[in-house]
DNA sequence: TTGCATACATACATGCATGTATGTATTGTT
DNA sequence: AACAATACATACATGCATGTATGTATGCAA
């Protein structure tokens, strides 16, 4: 039978073993780049042979997206937030996470072979809801004329996460005056926001 | 002897292979990037065997090399540009170019694998003095208190780059009112100096 | 025209990643 | 206890990129 009693011993092993393969995935992603992030690299750093990595991935690239599935699960822009300051923030701790790199790194791989793009194609859909701007649009204001400034504030934190990942996840010598500007602008459209409204 | 005719036949057939090995380097590493451009592929596209390019370039990161100074040649900021509007504008149609790819795919290239830093370094200084924001700061204006707008243009000029390199170089639906919004910054940017240098 | 250097092309050996098939030990079921 | 399924490890074959060695044709100089 299929049933088995739920605090199943191989049911536990198969769980924690899958967790480490895709935990070797997402560091190697995030070290070594998405191209040299191979199937023997990965069971190295999970101390597993390849014979395991294919028992629970026949199809490795499942194993990927489950990698990018855990990565942006961690990458969720607060959804509660109120004001357009405190989407920035929360959008701004994601970005400087060294995971936000294997984003980027996916972006380019799936442009480089449209393969990727087709078999990780329901990882990077659950992308661009994590990270599109529309997480940064208020549903209260939704202005053509207002756009901009979130569109800005949108390219402003990729470009924080590129230069992250570029920097092996330290902050640039500027980056601090950035943020401050980004804070500035969407604190002048949080305060028109509260204008129009009243 | 050494010296010959400057119209050497076997010089001009030299430098000609050189340029469509070159020039197919640039074309795959940005259609291709950087991981997936090999030597084989690079001859594919130039239409030469594997023994020429070994010829040629006896040390393969030496063609790279190569590649990445001529893209950067052709990406260098107008040096007479005046106002931060223009230098906006021309540094807008540089990141705009496919060639800013490779210059992304170079970055992360060299952070996931530090030989490839090492291998490379001239080119990467080369970007650095082609993209640094001191090219985006005029020289009239140093005051700290608006190095912050510099160096927000300069990110943003990055993250449409990415954009372009992320979307086979077509521009996002959101591009222009991102560059709208640079040009306001700049503008305003400007009027400041003018006023300050009153 | 003879000899040498240049500019390639071809061929072989090696290393690495992958797909796949099979062996084996542990776990779970009856 | 016997049988079967799970969870691996090991081994083999293949493909691709690279390094290198050698063959060869053309240009150039004496």
């Amino acid at each position: 039978m299929k049933t088995q009693s739920p605090t199943n011993l191989n049911d536990a092993r198969s769980r924690a073993t899958r967790a480490r393969l895709i935990g070797a995935s997402i560091d190697s992603m995030i070290e070594c780049g998405f191209s040299k992030t191979t199937g023997v690299e990965i069971c190295r750093r999970a101390g597993v042979t390849r014979g395991a990595l294919n028992h629970h991935f026949p199809v490795y690239s499942d194993l990927l997206i489950a990698a990018l599935h855990q990565v942006y699960s961690t990458l969720q822009t607060e959804p509660d937030a109120t004001s357009l300051e405190s989407i920035v923030r929360s959008s701004y701790n994601n970005v400087i996470q060294p995971a936000f790199k294997v984003v980027i790194e996916l972006w380019l791989a799936s442009q480089n072979d449209p393969d990727i793009g087709t078999e990780l194609a329901s990882a990077i859909s659950d992308s661009s809801s994590a990270f599109s701007p529309k997480s940064l649009r208020r549903s209260d204001i939704n202005e053509p004329a207002t756009d901009a400034i979130y569109y800005t504030l949108f390219e402003l934190l990729i470009a924080i996460g590129l230069g992250r990942a570029t920097s092996g996840g330290k902050a640039s010598a500027h980056e601090h005056m950035v943020f401050e500007t980004m804070l500035n602008l969407a604190q002048q459209q949080d305060s028109r926001g509260v204008k129009n409204n009243e």
